[in-house]
DNA sequence: AATATAACTAAGCAAGAGCTTAGGAAAGAT
DNA sequence: ATCTTTCCTAAGCTCTTGCTTAGTTATATT
């Protein structure tokens, strides 16, 4: 008995998340959501209840973007292999122009690390582990390994995978397949 | 035949630096600068010119401040250990409490990504330019190397280097550790 | 057709941003 | 002591921020 919605908060979500992909999110104003989503203020706010709210669904709404390579990395059968294959994967995302570049994780756990945003946070957290854990679990799939080595390379693949997301804001394709051809030689 | 400064432009500014590099550019307001800076905002303005004056001179004085551990790399004999020691002095200048974490000209990078602001963009390059030259000066001492697998190397250390000052904000002391141990194992 | 409920438009709110300015205070030169 | 030049204080300027609200429009139910 009222009246229909104009819009599918899918998919205004989608500009938004672009838009925060691109600038981050203090950098990010409510006016510009709204010319981006195509819808105003008030059907925002009744949304997405805030501009921390429609943040944190365009982060899901990235995730399930990329959910498709972390599938591909969490089914591949070629231990180390599927990992590089993962960081390729990662950079071509946001090379097919008029997408951002970087990753959307690693820039906002970067714009928040000093904030200590709880919500946002947390969210990082909990995607920074579920990757680590694929990490993990590909490595064991690999030679002879000690627990304590096998915890070490994580790390550093943990740390390389962010840098990489990172890097790939400024640097160019060949630094960017340089970093990732030496970073997996002694593997 | 006038007033004196009440203030020294060199003193203040490092309190400046601290709070940029604590909370990034546009996350630090006018306001707090005076507060941070002991100095209200006509001293600001007549000193600095403009918020981004202040933002550019903190650079400066953030060179100042880690030019002891890059004249150290500059001056090192063996070759790529020189390079690691260098990875292992830039998280200690940010493990020391008290100060930040991560990297002043890191952190401007990431933010200063997409903005393309000249002025800021210029000093980041030219910063690192200086470092993956010395990079390439360092590697070349090493053993033999066809120049091609040279800045190949330097390419990897400079993206790895960049990423360790990220992860510092945001990894512990052990992954930090692990990182630059597999970094520089088979060099 | 009348009514009730939800969604839209657009104007406006207080707070904070970067920056400016008028008027007084300090100190070297005369 | 006076004058002149510089510096400092404090208030205020305009613009933007995230968010709200009054008033109107559209639709499903009766």
């Amino acid at each position: 008995m009222a009246r229909r919605k104009e819009y599918k908060e899918e998919e205004v979500i989608e500009k938004a998340m672009e838009l925060f992909w691109r600038n981050g999110y203090e950098s990010t104003s409510v006016r510009m959501l709204e010319k981006a989503m195509g819808i105003n203020q008030f059907s925002m706010y009744s949304s997405f209840g805030s501009k921390q709210g429609v943040f944190l669904e365009s982060i899901k709404c990235y995730e399930g973007k990329i959910q498709g390579i972390i599938e591909k990395l969490r089914n591949s059968t070629n231990g180390i292999e599927g990992i590089k294959t993962f960081f390729y994967d990662s950079i071509k995302t946001s090379s097919d122009c008029n997408n951002p570049k970087g990753c959307l994780i690693t820039n906002t756990s970067n714009e928040f690390a000093e904030s200590g945003d709880k919500a946002i946070t947390e969210q990082i957290v909990r995607f920074t582990t579920v990757i680590k854990e694929i990490f993990i679990e590909k490595l064991r799939e690999g030679d002879i390994k000690d627990e304590e080595l096998l915890i070490k390379q994580a790390n550093y693949l943990l740390i390389a995978k962010q840098g990489l997301s990172v890097a790939a804001k400024v640097f160019g394709q060949k630094e960017l397949n340089d970093y990732i051809e030496i970073t997996f030689r002694d593997f």
